[in-house]
DNA sequence: CGAGGTCTTGAGCTAAATCAAGGTTAGTGG
DNA sequence: CCACTAACCTTGATTTAGCTCAAGACCTCG
């Protein structure tokens, strides 16, 4: 359950890199949309942006926290974990993602990369003084704090009360939203491991596979190789997974 | 698992009454008191509050959001339903708890009276404009979700990973905490029932009914009647609910 | 006083966890 | 470049925790 390649890869896995905004991928997407144009020139001489491995820590669960992330690349992970090593992967950041804005003085939860990412690294003092300037930004910030409520919610729902297949159905449709996959586009990409899978979806490795491959024995999806899923029955899917409108 | 009570009571359940925030009980708890004073004054003119009946239901699944509400008096329940009746109990609202922030239009829950309540109802377009006029107003909303949405990761982790006993202790401190008992007082009343633990921590009324009895064979709490716990091994307590702090 | 609701307890069942093992891929070092 | 190792994923066999079904006790309310 626990991940020995995060021990492993311990030094040289965080780089910092020159902030460059105006060629920034995310530009409308992230938080800094709602900010005036000059400020966010003026971002670039106070913040930075970092480059991360795959499983990098950005921050870990107990440490006081001290900087938010705006996710400009890749795809990281939010774990919780438990001192016996259970887990559960509270959700996944993709770009565009604002991760880190939390009442509490210390980390509930470790940030981890799950590929190679980048982010901006704002510091929460920072943070607090464009916030305190910027109505717009933290009517942002709120806007996307109710959102996110609303998806913890569904996971609640989902982890209290949905059948394995139905957990995986709605994880599949959830995730390919929130990667922004065209309609069109019948494949995804799944980032993440089966142990993170199982971490968010409150389920063991082994039920995890054993639902991929009862969807596929379905006809619901296909399985090129363990990382990508092709929908090939999307409304058995939304079917299945019910919690999602 | 659904609920023949609000059925039953659907007339004269909630009536109105005159808003007067100066005799307001929750006057410092609740979000009013970021509000400047002749503000919280004109309140009285637009503002109303509402008596509720339990059981009542003050906002229903797939409504279209209207109004928030400030809970003054009484416990509500926030209830995400499924077609099939399968039921999650997201959270309940105390005194001073705010609720029914949302981004989107239409109640994903449905909001009903635990026990005999009382709230304050806000129109949505005058909580926006509140919102605009007051910066300290929208700064103690995003404080509030931050802190919402850090509980709820600590449900999903529950909810996840948790075993039953473990998962009725973190919700008796949880709820304790939440109710303000203070802490040379043992016994607290639990006012929802059964059902509605079971559906807020992913159970059977059944697993928690036995859940309850075996506390109390351990000798960590008493039962006096169905409705009031007695902590008799706090410690014992804390050490099963390892997800709180 | 009866009826419906709620809580508790018992017995049995089943879905998912656990345990175990084999196959594939990726990364490492010789 | 290839062998070796270690993850990772999948599949099968077995166990078990919590669900389902069933029934009785208590309590409230009409």
């Amino acid at each position: 359950m626990s991940n020995p390649a995060l021990a492993r890869c311990r030094h040289q896995t965080r780089t910092v890199v020159p902030l460059d905004c105006a060629r920034c991928a995310v530009r409308d997407l992230a938080v800094c949309a709602s900010l005036p144009a000059p400020e966010v020139e003026s971002l670039e001489r106070y913040a930075s942006s970092m480059e991360l491995q795959a499983n990098a820590e950005l921050a870990r669960s107990g440490q006081p926290c001290r900087q938010a992330y705006s996710v400009t690349g890749g795809m990281l992970r939010l774990v919780r974990t438990l001192p016996d090593a259970r887990r559960q992967v509270v959700g996944f950041a993709t770009p565009g993602t604002f991760v880190g804005l939390s009442e509490v003085a210390v980390h509930r939860h470790s940030i981890e990369a799950v590929v190679p990412s980048r982010v901006c690294v704002f510091d929460l003092d920072m943070l607090r003084d464009l916030r305190n300037r910027y109505p717009a930004f933290e009517h942002t910030l709120l806007e996307r704090a109710c959102r996110e409520l609303d998806d913890a919610h569904d996971s609640m729902l989902l982890l209290a009360r949905l059948s394995p297949m139905e957990r995986l159905a709605s994880f599949l449709l959830r995730l390919r939203r929130q990667m922004k996959v065209r309609d069109d586009e019948p494949t995804m990409a799944l980032p993440m491991g089966r142990g993170d899978i199982a971490d968010h979806l409150g389920l063991t490795v082994e039920t995890v596979s054993r639902s991929f491959t009862r969807l596929r024995e379905q006809g619901v999806i296909a399985l090129p190789d363990p990382q990508h899923v092709e929908l090939l029955d999307r409304a058995a899917l939304a079917e299945l997974a019910t919690v999602l409108h």
